[in-house]
DNA sequence: CTCGAATCATTCGAGCCGTGAATCATTATG
DNA sequence: CATAATGATTCACGGCTCGAATGATTCGAG
């Protein structure tokens, strides 16, 4: 591998495409993804449910339309993730009483536990897969990830 | 709240799954990813068209085959991206004289200048995405990528 | 107070992608 | 020469996501 230490970044010349950080970082984060979803698969659930129940981990309550702007998805999908996660106790839908047409889903005992569990499965497959960087490395790259994160608009964890 | 029962709670790491490198890495490559898909769409191609079409460009021929499991995919979807890009003018298939069962694909000048076109397109993506990081920043997270996408079995480019 | 417009959740049909099995041509094997 | 193996191709299927209708509820204007 090319060891790019000193040198300068990002060229506009030979590189091509497979140099570009928006490649790596495509081909990479789906390699990430498809291993995040083979991990969380066994406890019955998808990276967009595991991302709904975190969503609802820090914002006690939430309607189902925030959820879907929150997750960047459209309403109707929302449903079937709550439905799927309904079905294995993971939340509860309740109406909320100042506007019955709301759906406020939270999390159950079960569902704050399921997400315990995908978190220790997340946290074990992340080890294995940083395993090669050096720890400065690691730091670097989360730094680098948080500020690509804060640009691109995405939820700020 | 984050009660990880049984293992012994990672080192500086309570923030749970939106703080894991798999994550971030998951949720920043589908965003690289769709802008990648949308800056080549008006070129009448997508990513994976794109990656075809980069796996020829430094093998100047190569079977199908050999091109499908290059690019991690199944051979029959090799054939619809290539008839895409034969459609395009941008690849030629010639049957290998020597095993008149292969399609040796290869690009033609059509083809070199639509990737060209793709890799300008590219790295002016690329440029802005990364606007924000600083050099060393930009650095540091080439560096880790690589690692990473050697550790994970991807093309070493 | 009432009627119409707007909002939330839900259902349902449609489209896109990628897969896996079956098929045809060609080549290797014995 | 016959039979198995390989490469390319086609095609039908399933999964995922969206968008348009539907029903319930609330808001706002008069």
């Amino acid at each position: 591998m090319d060891e790019v230490k000193g040198g300068r970044p990002a060229s506009a010349e030979g590189a091509g495409i497979p140099g570009t950080v928006v490649f790596k970082l495509g081909t990479l984060g789906t390699v990430a993804a498809d291993r995040f979803a083979a991990a969380v698969e066994p406890l019955g659930v998808k990276p967009k449910h595991v991302g709904l129940m975190v969503a609802l981990a820090h914002a006690t309550s939430a309607s189902q339309q925030d959820l879907a702007a929150r997750l960047g998805v459209v309403p109707s999908l929302v449903v079937s993730l709550a439905d799927h996660l309904e079905r294995l106790g993971a939340v509860e839908r309740v109406r909320d009483p100042a506007d019955r047409r709301r759906q406020i889903l939270t999390l159950t005992d079960e569902g704050r536990e399921l997400l315990a569990r995908c978190t220790a499965t997340a946290q074990t497959l992340d080890r294995q897969f940083t395993a090669a960087l050096t720890p400065a490395q690691l730091t670097a790259l989360q730094q680098a990830l948080a500020v690509l994160a804060a640009e691109a608009g995405l939820p700020t964890e």
